[in-house]
DNA sequence: ACCTGAACACCGTTCAAGT
DNA sequence: ACCTGAACACCGTTCAAGT
């Protein structure tokens, strides 16, 4: 099978609970394994293998040790998800502009992130322009990291990072103009949206590689077998008119335009 | 843990290979277990306990049967699941007027779904009303299953239920009187939104059920987490202005203007 | 045609024990 | 402080066997 598991549901998250080490750096011996090298081979791992192939004991023979010692470290497989989850979150490359106060990032370090957020390099922009970029840096993450949409939906997702990405999303929308009894809804049909379209994007791609096939010889494949199936006139033609020669145009086309449709509705009722 | 698993990514859908068995009706004698019963008992247990709460030995006990029968008339677990995907999708009430050929419904049955999609009473109304419909109920169908976006996302969904479905989609896109070559964005915008709503809403649900606590108890709970953690005054200011004093009359309110905001953004862009 | 039981290769995690 | 080995209770699935 490729999803569900056996035990229960679990009550805590990483982030609600203590640390398990007090973590301090100049310790004695340095045995080789800590909590970056260990979620840094969970996501490298991940990437390869997909969630269906991680298992702490598969992890713990990547790191060339025994199937415990990873439980040192980290106090369940969910904690450990947790961590790569919101390590994840910190790729996501904000604008600068969005990124609120120093001591939000500091505490992002401060809890034991893997890597702090990315800043990209730009100057202060027009909010549509800032709303595109985090827009399509989510969408690159999601699509990089096809296991992240899986984690999401298990976890609270409230990770240093993740709060940070949540904060600059919010400030972005904040500039559009929008009343603020608004601002939550609009965050929601562009986020819900970018999510949805990246995990479909990233799990095409991953299938993809699995097969070992190119996107456009899968998505022809597919067409065909549904075209097969039944009638499907009025899809066919939607489909011919999207436009775009290879897969990846039209994913590129359906997403601008998208939020494009977003912004637009943002726009008109604004003015309402 | 919660998700992922141990075997290999599936490489084949239950609506891709053939049926295990003929499934003649008069033979001789009803012993009480079938494709219906066992679909039908697959999803009330993955109500009642969640995807991580489901096995097939779990199942089996269910059906006062031993943990092998089942795999008399179902492949694998994976393609038992994938039967209860579309027969969730087929739950999702459609306006009849979007509802194309008699023989997609009839294929529907042919295949073998549980249940054939409803179709709401309606007379033809404006394509807004209907997208509006489609967009809630599936919402709805969402939060009933929180274990469907699961399903959704390591499926391929193209069961007969999930054609119509996307079929009924297209149908009511194409009377916004967007471009044909738009059309796959708006929709994209849209379902990808309400998917993303309702998984969040399903699984906040869920997890007060479990937690046997009221939605709105966990939400102030969070809350309070939350703002403990760091500052927060721009996200906290957002959260009071979101107006609605029950946590389902906000997720009413964001869904409904999100929704808004779609719709304005389609008919803005359509002119130009 | 339908159902069972034993078995296999995997899990996450506990726990006592090593160094 | 860090790592190991054996064990427990669970998986999905195969396979030979029953009726």
């Amino acid at each position: 099978m490729a999803i569900g598991s056996r035990t229960a549901r679990p009550r805590s998250s990483v982030w609600l609970s203590e640390r398990k080490a007090p973590k301090r750096k100049g310790d004695q011996q340095p045995v080789g394994l800590d909590h970056l090298k260990i979620v840094a081979a969970t996501m490298r791992l991940l990437d390869a293998e997909g969630l269906s192939g991680f298992s702490m004991r598969r992890l713990a023979a990547e790191l060339g040790v025994t199937a415990m010692s990873v439980y040192w470290y980290v106090e369940t497989k969910d904690h450990l998800l947790e961590l790569a989850l919101d390590a994840a979150m910190g790729e996501i490359a904000l604008p600068i502009e969005a990124v609120g106060s120093i001591e939000a990032v500091g505490s992002v370090e401060a809890v034991g992130s893997v890597e702090g957020h990315e800043y990209a390099p730009a100057e202060p922009r027009d909010w549509r322009e800032q709303l595109r970029q985090v827009a399509s840096e989510y969408r690159r993450v999601l699509v990089r990291h096809p296991w992240l949409p899986a984690l999401l939906g298990e976890y609270l997702n409230i990770g240093p990072n993740a709060v940070v990405f949540n904060n600059a999303a919010l400030a972005v929308m904040r500039n559009s103009g929008l009343p603020d009894d608004r601002i939550t809804s609009a965050l929601a049909l562009v986020y819900q949206f970018v999510y949805g379209f990246g995990t479909i994007e990233g799990r095409f791609a991953a299938r993809c590689r699995a097969a070992g096939v190119t996107q456009d010889e899968l998505f022809h494949e597919m067409m065909g077998t549904v075209e097969d199936r039944m009638e499907f006139d009025e899809a066919r033609q939607i489909m011919e008119a999207r436009g775009g020669s290879t897969v990846e145009e039209m994913q590129d086309r359906d997403f601008t335009f998208a939020l494009d449709l977003a912004i637009a509705g943002i726009e008109t009722l604004r003015e309402r």
